[in-house]
DNA sequence: TCGGTCAAGTGGTACGACCAATCGGCCCGA
DNA sequence: TCGGGCCGATTGGTCGTACCACTTGACCGA
């Protein structure tokens, strides 16, 4: 079971925290460091890795827990690799509408009405919506919703890992462009048909409609220089 | 530009990384700390971090270099959330899934004639296979060659990182089930018309064939106690 | 010209000390 | 008896120094 790195210390960590379970507490750094026969910098090494991931998470003074894997970490380095130029929005973009299309068919197959509800909710908070802004969060929270109506816990990661970087991307790319293609009503149009797939428990419905509501965006950024009338 | 953390030090390594760019040299740890007015531990904990996340490599003797974002964090963080169960192996394969359909529709619109060639050469080893293990292989290779034919940086990115875990994971499985479902005329059989759509170009028939292509997989994971007669 | 050798430079580890946050128990007062 | 505040032990975070392991390139000699 080679895990995190081809390393003793690393793997010892790994088979440790697999036994303690989410939640347990690790034993303190120094005494670890004596148990695996290593110096207290060389253990804190491999931990600061692990707590990058989002495996753990260490407070001072109280000790280092096992947590479920947090996107945090995936966020931050995507971030990174964005601005410094290795990944394209495009391309990341792309990788969230394959991950969304399958959660509009997961979460449409599963069919789990309180979640579903949760979706309706942020689309009424989004005809509701007074400002650009309120646009923008009720949007993020209908995906968000959509996401955890899926019960996938590996899409919801992947996912929550990309939704932050985007969002940010796309709005600065927005107002770079003086652009507002965030027009209540289109949004709510756009929005609309995925909930009623959910809500028929529709998968092949909901897939199409997740696609379609993402022509939105290839607009801004197939044809950047697009201006409106 | 809050990156990584929020943290000064992690702020000043993600601008630096991004003024370097790709294939530079970072200063000495020594110089750097001085620089950054902290101690070298403390520098070095921040560097772990982006060396985990794939942004940098660090050589002992040589030094600290920028890399473009590597798969093996991410890869090695999903096989340790998965083995402490807090991912299942059912919800990372649909995220596979999604993927593939996404890379198959893109590799197809591009057309690219020397990577779908490779496409067809992973196929046609398959063909040609003589060992379960070749199959394998030659399984391998056709999904490595159809990521790289999308030309897709981020869709490379994520797919690589759960490549990997879903291999080991699913041969698991499969050894603790006895059974082998990886004929070798089932597999050419799933991969065909793949490779059929993509040198058609056709970027809809592609994603139905990469979907219809992980049926054979989705018995192995909804009907685990099959056997064979 | 080729080859090895060696020294400087760089990341990796170790140790010891101290700082900072947390947590729990003890003591005091109401 | 109960409540709250104080204080000290515990634990993660940082620092400085020394040394080890590896790489690189220059130098020297055959």
């Amino acid at each position: 079971m080679i895990v995190i790195a081809p390393d003793p210390v690393s793997d010892a960590l790994s088979d440790l925290i697999r036994d303690l379970g989410e939640g347990a507490r690790l034993p303190p750094e120094r005494e670890l460091a004596e148990r695996l026969g290593v110096s207290r910098t060389a253990l804190r090494d491999r931990l600061r890795l692990l707590e990058g991931f989002g495996v753990l998470r260490r407070r001072q003074g109280s000790g280092t827990y096992v947590q479920r894997l947090a996107p945090q970490g995936l966020e931050s380095a995507l971030d990174l690799a964005l601005s410094a130029s290795h990944l394209s929005i495009e391309s990341l973009h792309s990788v969230r509408v394959a991950l969304e299309r399958q959660a509009a068919r997961e979460a449409a197959r599963k069919g789990d009405p309180v979640a579903i509800a949760h979706v309706g909710k942020a689309l009424a908070d989004m005809e509701a919506a007074a400002t650009a802004e309120d646009i923008d969060r009720a949007d993020f929270a209908f995906h968000q919703a959509l996401l955890h109506a899926t019960g996938n816990a590996a899409l919801t990661f992947f996912a929550d890992a990309m939704t932050g970087v985007l969002f940010r991307a796309v709005r600065q790319r927005r107002d770079r462009l003086k652009t507002h293609p965030h027009d209540k009503e289109v949004s709510v149009a756009a929005h609309r048909p995925l909930y009623e797939a959910l809500l028929a428990g529709d998968a092949d419905a909901a897939g199409r409609a997740s696609d379609d509501h993402f022509q939105v965006w290839h607009d801004l950024f197939t044809r950047p220089r697009m201006e409106r009338p």
